[in-house]
DNA sequence: GGCCAGGACACCA
DNA sequence: TGGTGTCATGGC
């Protein structure tokens, strides 16, 4: 069996379903993908919530908004003269090309799909993912900094792969299943952010014994 | 008071 | 192509 099977039923074992992303609508996943770019959880959640108060999550009023009033509402975030840059071109975008269907956007072939998110001012490899996957359920694996913190501790990556190469390993090695990625993806999340940290293996990780294995085996 | 967080981009060699 | 600086808030 796979080793990347091997993982994931480990920390679902340990962890539970996950069942992300915390959102009420795909374009709160949009929001949210963007706002938590190398920034807590817990901050994104204020300005979401800021967003939500002044009845302002939606792309129509976010591409109407003054810079200014949007900034003041995500600037929890962190970074967000920028963040309010990328959520108001992602709007924008979405009202020129889709008069404001994300369902009909999110409905375009996976891989025109990413690359028309891709290619996006604000929009990267992990961003790009995660809407397709948590907001779309399309079939695209994300990656970020704790997929390689963890799996090359595990010696399953060298630490020099790019994106993509490490994307199509998963895919590659998982089978193409919305629900799969997912899981997997979150539990990686949530068990780093407790776990696999400055250690290279934690005395007390919960998956430690599978982590030995196979880190002696790989 | 320093470190880190569910990255992306511009700039440079 | 790869390395580095920048963007900014809030919790621990």
């Amino acid at each position: 069996m796979s080793q990347f099977i091997t993982i994931y039923r480990q920390l679902f074992d340990h962890y539970g379903p996950r069942d992300w992303w915390p959102a009420e609508t795909p374009f709160e996943v949009v929001i949210g993908a963007i706002l938590t770019q190398n920034t807590n959880w817990n901050n994104v959640e204020k300005a979401i919530s800021n967003l939500k108060a002044a009845d302002s999550l939606t792309s129509g009023v976010i591409s109407t908004l003054p810079r200014e009033e949007l900034e003041e509402l995500i600037r929890p975030s962190g970074f967000f003269r920028q963040k309010a840059e990328r959520l108001q071109l992602f709007s924008n975008y979405l009202a020129d090309r889709y008069q404001n269907d994300l369902d009909r956007m999110l409905q375009r072939p996976l891989e025109e799909l990413r690359q028309e998110l891709l290619s996006m001012k604000g929009i990267g490899p992990e961003t790009a993912d995660s809407i397709l996957l948590y907001a779309g359920r399309r079939p695209s694996f994300v990656v970020d900094a704790y997929t390689l913190r963890l799996f090359s501790r595990l010696g399953l990556l060298t630490g020099r792969e790019n994106y993509d190469q490490i994307r199509q390993l998963f895919m590659s090695q998982l089978e193409q299943d919305v629900a799969l990625y997912n899981e997997y993806h979150a539990l990686i999340v949530i068990h780093c952010k407790d776990f696999c940290r400055k250690k290279p293996l934690c005395p007390d990780c919960p998956i430690r014994d599978i982590c030995l294995y196979i880190k002696e085996n790989s």
